[in-house]
Parts: structure tokens; C-alpha cells; sequence
DNA sequence: AGGGTTTGCCAC
DNA sequence: AAACGTGGCAAACCCT
């Protein structure tokens, strides 16, 4: 059963009961209600089978939900099914809200996006469902827009010609959001005793504002010795001047470059810029805007959560992106401050070498396949290769992001003749992409066409675009099914995994890689339920492929652990 | 002073 | 060893 939902603004909405078959029409008069969390958790509860919700927009409704201590099973996002659509339609550009969808079925003037600044997520306060985001016209009968539109959008799906990839895309995105919803709402553990200790362990006491802490203040007046003069080393410019004047200048002050150069000055500059990096990016101040700390008991270590926005399809391929914080890039070195509570467990889930599997999957490479029904598939490669394990893989990465540098050349002479079949896949993509044209990921996610060649003057400057985009689109058939994979991973997850009590369940995801926060009890359960989900997302995507897409599961204490 | 761009590094 | 895909972000830099 599908639901569409509209909400007051004040607490409540209205709901209209939808028929499975297509067009998609409702089967029962229009409900008022006046609690729309009551209304949603009855009906979530109800029948044997919770009902899939249909909303212009899970950022607008969900957060509220979810706060109130309300999950859904399903939803149907029409803003991220139709950019979905869109794309397919190669028209990337053009506004995805409810709203425009419903004035181009209705040739009205098309609303623009409407903006979504930081910190809208589920870390505000809450909201009662008050903003309406529809960007549909004042006065529109905003449930029949909606079901308007979902209607259509099933329609276009339908004419597809392989309707149930992106049936099965619309539906894992929209779960994908409802996952991102609950994960900002849950956060990442975080502990910021331990995350100070570290700054501390290798920057120094913490500095105040505006401040060098101590070790980066010596670093800083080292160099200063060295050269003879005070240099400020967070600036390129100043850097490339200090290099000269000792007598190596560089082209750059990019760590490689410098580590190339043989003088004191260098390993002091590196030293520098690493722990720069560390302060600015993720230093003191970092923990304070985007670490939550939870109300705590004395004496107790003080417990916090990282709490970024997630941007489901924010990336072309269907990655995500994040808004605020840079969770995608938590670095190594802080990782020890992701902690799971007391008497909890941090359970994480990594898929190892997703790329490459994904293109044995989608080519049909049966070699390649092979290798790829094995734990490691590069050193499988690399016994075909008759090379070793780190330079079959540096063949195979060459493959798919379209290096030729180096010593790949040869490699790819050597993958192109072993499987013929992968190297032509992205081969393809590539000529495709050079030559101005779009391509699909397996389940029909489809690439941006190139911004305007014709306005760029210089012939080689249009060659040197041709080539990006075409490296571009090889990857994008890999990279874009590979996030399928793992939203695909993430839809199966929310329905394997046992109930967990609030702040437990996924709390984190990157790419590919889940991370979950259980209690230590059940964490043997949450492994089991992993292991299902792994299988269902290989045999929901692909069938019956001899590939395997094997996920490291460990359960630890900490991040940093393995 | 404020906005946009460049540089460089982090992650997958 | 360093030019090979997707991003976010901070500081310096450059312009108005």
C-alpha cells in the first residue's frame, strides 16, 4: 500500500491511500489528521505490511518524524525520483522539487530549487513540519500535486525501457534518504575527552583563539631559522619564495614535490603542513561547532555525536556528499575519538575492493569475474598478470579512473588482453564521454552531459576537456553502480537489522563502508543480520554473477580499531 | 569588509 | 611515483 502525505505545517496533514496498480490513483477519501506522527506510527503498526510513504521530499518530513521516535519502512521521494528521471532524460539541470515537476505536467512556469542551507538537518530544533519546501504555487491542492506527480513519475518509469532497474534505483534512494535522516539524527559516537587528548598528544596544550599551538608555533620559528627570516608556512606564496632563497626552487609547495627536494628545510615544512592540516581541519574548533556533547552524569566521561547533513545523490554518481563537519574525510588520526558508548559496540561494515567488482559484474568479464568470486581480488589479478599484487592493482585502478602515466601503459596493454571484456566496458564509456555523450550506471543513473566544448576558443584546450570528461565517464559507470551497491546495501540493512534503542542502529556511511552503533548484546545478531544484507544486495542488483562482494565486518570499541 | 578563486590535503 | 575519478574544507590570495 502506498500513502501520500502532506503536512499542516501545524502538527498534522493530510493523507490519501494510493492503489499499487499503474496510474496510481487514490482508493479512499482524503484523511484529515490533526497528529501526523500518530497518524504515520498507527499506520506504520497497522496490517502486515508497513505502507509506502509518498512525500515531495524526505528532508521536509522526516527529520520531525524521527524525532518524535518515529521510523518508516518505505517511502517514495518525488523530489529525488525526479531528479532521478530527469537525468535519465539528460536534463540535469532543470529544478527537481515537487513544484517543478508539477508545473511542467501543467506548462506553468517552472520554480527554481529551493535552497537548502547548513544546519537544516535533523540537528535543529524542532519544527512541526512547518516549512513547505513544494515550491508549488500559493493555493495549490498540495496531495493532489503530489499525487499528480508521483503518478507521472511511475508512468515515465514504466516507458522505461528497463522499468524495474529504475523502479529498484528510485526506491533504494528514497531508502537511502530515510537512512541519512536517521543517521544525522542518531550521530556518529564521538568523544571529545579523547579527541582533545589527541590534538593535545600531538599539537600541544590547546591555544587561544586565533593562536598557534605550541608545536606548530616551533615548527613555524624553525623554519623561520632556517631560512633566515620569518616565513609564514601556511602560505604557498611565501613557501616558494623560502624554497628559492635557499636555493631549491620548486614549482609547487604540494608535500610530493617538496619531498623530493634533499635540504633541512623540507622535512620541517612537511612536519608543518601535517599538523596545519590536522589543526585547521579537524582541530579544536572543529570539535566544537560540529560535536554535540550529550547531557551526562559527573565523574562520567562526557559522550558527544557528530551529527553532519547528509546529501543523498548529492554527487553526480550517487555518492553522497555531506554538508558541514567534512564526515567523509574524518582522518585517521582522530579516528580514536570514535568511541562507542559504555556498554555498546561499534559494528562496521567495509566492502573491500567495490569497484573492481562492480565492473567484473556489470561487464560480464568472466576473468575478471573469477577473480572477483575470490577474498582478494588483486592478488588473484596479479597471478593472472604474472606481477605483483600492488602493480596488477595499480593496473586495474588505471583502468577504471583512465590513467596513462607512469608505468600504466603496459599494465593496461596486459589488463585490455586478459579481460577484454571489463577494459572494453570502460573503453566505451570513455569514447562515449570524449566524444559529448551520457552514460548509465547498471540501474540507469545517468551521467550529466559536458558543459558547452563549442564556447571553449583553443582547440587544445577543447582536447584537453574531451579527455577529462571521457575519464569521467569511464569511471562514472563504475563509481555510479558502485554506489548503487552500497545504497542498495543500505536499504537491505534497514530491513535486516534487529531493533536497537534510540541512538543505536547505522550511524555512519561513506561510500562503502556502514558503521553501526549497538548494544554490546546485540552485536552477534547485528553481524547475522550484515551477513543477510550482503547477500540480498548482490542477488537484488546482479542475479546469479560468480562475483562476490565480500564485506569486512568487526566489532570494536573504537574506529580506529580494526 | 566581503565575495570569489586558488592552493593544497583529507577521504573513498 | 605523482596527474588518475568523486567530493569537502580552510587559509591565502585577489578583486571589488
Amino acid at each position: 500500500m502506498r500513502i501520500a502525505v502532506v503536512a499542516d505545517g501545524d502538527g498534522g496533514g493530510w493523507l490519501a491511500e494510493l492503489g499499487e496498480g499503474a496510474p496510481t490513483t487514490p482508493v479512499a477519501p482524503v484523511r484529515r489528521v490533526g497528529d501526523l506522527v500518530a497518524a504515520v506510527r498507527a499506520a506504520e503498526q497497522a496490517g502486515s505490511e508497513p505502507p509506502r510513504w509518498v512525500w515531495a521530499d524526505t528532508e521536509d518530513l522526516y527529520p520531525d518524524l524521527v524525532r518524535a521516535g518515529v521510523r518508516v519502512a518505505r517511502c517514495h521521494d518525488a523530489a529525488l525520483t525526479e531528479a532521478l528521471l530527469l537525468g535519465y532524460e539528460a536534463r540535469h539541470s532543470e529544478p527537481h522539487s515537487l513544484g517543478a515537476a508539477w508545473a511542467r505536467l501543467h506548462d506553468l512556469p517552472v520554480p527554481d530549487d529551493p535552497a537548502r542551507p547548513l544546519g537544516e538537518g535533523t540537528a535543529a530544533q524542532p519544527a512541526l513540519f512547518e516549512a513547505d519546501r513544494s515550491t508549488l504555487p500559493p493555493g495549490t491542492d498540495r496531495l493532489a500535486a503530489l499525487v499528480e506527480v508521483h503518478a507521472d513519475q511511475r508512468r515515465r518509469i514504466a516507458d522505461l525501457p528497463e522499468p524495474g532497474r529504475m523502479a529498484l534505483l528510485a526506491a533504494v534512494e528514497s531508502a537511502g534518504a530515510l537512512a541519512a535522516v536517521e543517521m544525522s539524527h542518531d550521530g556518529l559516537p564521538w568523544r571529545p575527552d579523547v579527541h582533545d587528548q589527541v590534538l593535545t598528544e600531538i599539537l600541544g596544550p590547546r591555544p587561544r583563539a586565533g593562536e598557534r599551538p605550541p608545536v606548530l608555533a616551533d615548527l613555524a620559528a624553525r623554519i623561520g631559522e632556517v631560512v633566515g627570516h620569518e616565513v609564514n608556512p601556511d602560505s604557498p606564496a611565501q613557501v616558494l619564495k623560502a624554497m628559492a632563497w635557499v636555493g631549491h626552487p620548486v614549482e609547487s609547495t604540494r608535500s610530493w614535490v617538496l619531498e623530493a627536494v634533499d635540504h633541512p628545510l623540507v622535512p620541517l615544512l612537511l612536519r608543518y603542513k601535517e599538523l596545519a592540516r590536522l589543526h585547521s581541519a579537524n582541530g579544536w574548533a572543529w570539535l566544537e561547532t560540529w560535536v554535540r556533547e550529550l547531557p551526562g552524569e559527573d565523574g562520567e566521561p562526557r559522550l558527544g555525536r557528530f551529527q553532519p547533513d547528509y546529501v543523498v545523490g548529492g554527487v553526480v554518481s550517487g555518492r553522497w556528499a555531506t554538508r558541514g563537519g567534512g564526515a567523509l574525510q574524518i582522518p585517521k588520526s582522530v579516528r580514536r575519538a570514535v568511541r562507542a558508548d559504555p556498554g555498546w559496540v561499534l559494528v562496521r561494515a567495509d566492502a573491500g575492493q567495490l569497484e573492481p567488482r562492480v565492473l567484473a559484474a556489470v561487464s560480464g568479464d568472466d576473468a575478471l569475474a573469477a577473480a572477483a568470486a575470490e577474498e582478494d581480488l588483486y592478488a588473484r589479478l596479479a597471478v593472472h598478470v604474472g606481477d605483483d599484487r600492488e602493480r596488477a592493482k595499480i593496473g586495474m585502478l588505471a583502468a577504471m579512473y583512465g590513467q596513462t602515466s607512469g608505468d600504466a601503459a603496459p599494465l593496461l596493454a596486459t589488463m585490455r588482453r586478459l579481460y577484454p571484456r571489463a577494459l572494453e566496458h570502460v573503453d566505451a564509456a570513455a569514447r562515449t564521454g570524449e566524444g559529448g555523450g551520457i552514460v548509465r550506471s547498471w540501474l540507469g543513473r545517468t551521467s550529466p552531459a559536458p558543459v558547452d566544448w563549442a564556447a571553449t576558443a583553443a582547440a587544445t584546450d577543447g582536447d584537453r576537456r574531451r579527455r577529462a570528461h571521457g575519464r569521467f565517464t569511464r569511471n562514472f559507470v563504475v563509481q555510479a553502480t558502485a554506489a548503487e551497491w552500497a545504497l542498495v546495501l543500505l536499504a537491505a540493512l534497514r530491513q535486516e537489522l534487529p531493533k536497537t534503542p534510540e541512538g543505536g542502529g547505522i550511524v555512519f556511511f561513506v561510500h562503502d563502508e556502514v558503521v553501526l552503533h549497538v548494544p554490546a548484546q546485540l552485536a552477534e545478531e547485528t553481524v547475522r543480520a550484515i551477513e543477510r544484507a550482503q547477500t540480498r544486495t548482490r542477488e537484488i542488483l546482479f542475479g546469479d554473477t560468480p562475483v562476490r562482494f565480500p564485506l569486512a565486518v568487526s566489532v570494536t570499541e573504537c574506529y580506529a580499531d580494526r
